[in-house]
RNA sequence: UGGGGCGUAGCCAAGUGGUAAGGCAGCGGAUUUUGAUUCCGCCAUCCCCUGGUUCGAAUCCAGGCGCCCCAGCCA
């Protein structure tokens, strides 16, 4: 599977491309110089993946690089496990950093410097004001603020209280350093900033080593201009972040000076991608963990059995813009088909199993029908299928009382077995409560391999699999975790999961085919879906994961139908 | 008159003065040993509204309206 390679150059035309195109053309720069900037404090998901194939996309297609670089600003809530999560997710997403990965850690002694630069400068003093009075001071949406009464600290004092807060003489909040810009500035973020905080607190990389950390303001851009980047490229959330990323570049004696760009966050129907939700969603048991099928992190996507290229794919086809959007779900969904349509091969098994008597074919008996692999795929090969008296096929491929348009089986009607024989129904057999248990049928010899010799024609063809030598596998079927379109993601988020998002099936019928492949590919159910083995799998006891189903028409003809009468 | 941004079909999204790309969804039809796939066809006289400029405007100008983001020592 070509999923393997490194994704390279899925190009399309958005701003952002035009803007990279244009600076190249003008020879503002030689090369587009990206990077990816997660802070690990939780799993990625596929609203990263959206920003994750624009910034290794654009550098792949303009002959640059990309790097990774972890925001690791903030120790309180950051972990070594997310860093490692996060690299495997970008890795298997098919992107590439070579060499280029980066902390924001690494650069705290050079922001250090710099810090003390701009106090040097007069750009930069020392607050002893609470947090509270602080925000008081900062005025509101309509109101200037006021300056604070540490404003016009002396350089020296400025310098000596900061290089004390960095030895930690002083406890968590005590004071923090700000930019001194414009307190009464329509832009709140230009309103003397906070640069550094006291945090005595574990780094998962440089330890106990600092006690005070900077702030996502002052250490992104500043980053950016020690990496390189040319286009820095953020979400629609930062833009008024803009004018100070450019303030820092503009009083710091920085090595590049890197633009940022804003896009739109990725939106997605009967889905939350909020970090603050998805962790609660975790850390609260709604789901069994960051990789639960049902999320939609990458990780979840990756054992539902979603392939990269899916996931790539579904990216270019939403684009970007600037206006926030909220994409449908059934684009992801489509995206998954399209791909595993043409990878992968298919199998048949029973969800819920129906048994089947062939009441004229020999007790003891049985025979290897040859089933082809992949319909569009000759290189696919085949392989060969049990067939014999008893079988299963699934429940709802027969009505005792069928619609008009219901073309499956039911009493006295006659389908063809995929791959086998043609039969007919002739009784269905009922226990006490009036539940149909099994099906008498007979089958016609003359038609195996699903054709019959008269020529005449049945109107559907059912998957089944043989009683004596089908094996028993679990099936997770999921859906939305949500139950609406446009789930909340505010505090009561739980209100909208969906109860029904999970359904595990005991009993399913499986083809031995599919037992004894060790391989974890993903398979097509022929007509149900894409079926992926999970990790729990073991050989006694193999567990699938729907990844999504086919598209079903006939339902839509069953609702119309039910609908009519 | 706090600042910043956005408004093109049910949902995404091109288009940047020359008379509305494409995709998803939907709807018809053909093919089909998966009611799948594939293949054809349909789906915005109109671009948030109102004026204006122009031979000509989704694109320019003016004025409105609507939605999103910002008052963390989070990112």
């Amino acid at each position: 599977m070509a999923d393997g390679e490194t994704a390279v150059a899925e190009a399309g035309r958005d701003f952002i491309r035009d803007i990279v195109h244009a600076d190249l053309d003008a020879g503002r720069h030689s090369s587009a110089v990206t990077r990816f900037p997660p802070e690990p404090n939780g799993y990625l998901h596929i609203g990263h993946a959206k920003s994750i194939c624009l910034n290794f996309g654009i550098a792949g297609e303009f002959g640059g690089r990309c790097h990774l670089r972890f925001d690791d600003t903030n120790p309180t809530r950051e972990e070594q496990e997310f860093i490692d999560a996060i690299e495997r997710d970008v890795r298997w997403l098919g992107f590439d950093w070579g060499k280029h990965l980066y902390y924001a850690s690494d650069y705290f002694e050079r922001l250090y410097e710099w810090a003390e630069h701009l106090i040097r400068t007069g750009h930069a003093y020392v607050d002893d004001q609470s947090q509270e009075a602080m925000r008081i001071a900062r005025g509101t949406l309509t109101e200037p603020g006021k300056n604070s009464p540490f404003r016009d600290r002396p350089v020296e004092e400025n310098l000596d209280l900061f290089r004390r807060m960095r030895a930690g003489e002083f406890p968590n909040g005590a004071r923090v350093l700000r930019a001194k810009i414009d307190m009464s500035s329509g832009n709140i973020n230009l309103r003397d900033p906070v640069l550094y905080r006291i945090l005595h607190a574990h780094h998962p990389r440089t330890g106990t080593k600092w006690s005070i950390y900077p702030s996502y303001d002052y250490a992104h851009g500043q980053s950016d201009a020690i990496e390189g980047i040319t286009h820095s490229i953020c979400t629609l959330e930062f833009e008024d972040h803009r004018p100070l990323y450019e303030w820092f570049l503009e009083h710091l004696p920085v090595p590049s000076k890197p633009r940022q760009y804003e896009f739109a966050r990725l939106n997605l129907t009967y889905t939350v991608l909020s970090k603050r939700v998805l962790t609660t969603l975790v850390r609260d048991g709604h789901v069994k963990a960051w990789d639960d099928p049902r999320m939609p992190t990458i990780a979840g996507l990756r054992r539902r059995g979603v392939p990269p290229s899916a996931i790539r794919d579904f990216v270019k086809r939403i684009g970007v813009a600037k206006a926030n959007s909220v994409v449908d779900a059934n684009v992801l969904d489509f995206s998954i088909r399209e791909v595993l349509n043409k990878t992968a091969q298919r199998r048949m098994a029973v969800l819920r199993p129906l048994k089947v008597v062939i009441e004229n074919y020999p007790e003891g008996q049985s025979e290897e029908l040859e089933a082809v692999n992949h319909p569009d795929d000759p290189a696919a090969g085949t392989r060969k299928v049990p067939f014999g008296r008893e079988l299963f096929i699934e429940q709802e491929d027969f009505m005792e009382n069928p619609p008009k348009k219901f073309f499956r089986l039911s009493p006295g009607a006659e389908v063809r077995l995929r791959y086998a024989y043609f039969i007919t129904c002739r009784e269905a057999v009922k226990n006490a409560t009036g539940e149909v248990v099994e099906l008498r049928c007979t089958y016609d010899p003359a038609t195996k391999g699903g054709n019959a010799p008269d020529g005449r024609k049945v109107k559907a063809t059912i998957h089944w699999v043989s009683a004596a030598h089908a094996k028993t596998a679990e099936v997770r079927l999921y859906n939305p975790l949500f139950a609406r379109p446009d789930p909340t993601a505010g505090e009561n988020f739980t209100d909208d999961i969906n109860p029904q998002s999970l359904e595990v099936l005991n009993s399913v019928k499986i083809e031995p085919a599919l037992a004894a492949d060790p391989s974890a590919e993903p398979v097509q159910f022929e007509r149900l879906g894409y079926f992926a083995p999970d990790p729990d799998s073991t050989p006694a006891h193999p567990v699938f994961n729907r990844t999504v189903g086919l598209r079903d028409t006939y339902a839509k003809v069953a609702a119309s139908e039910a609908k009519g009468r």
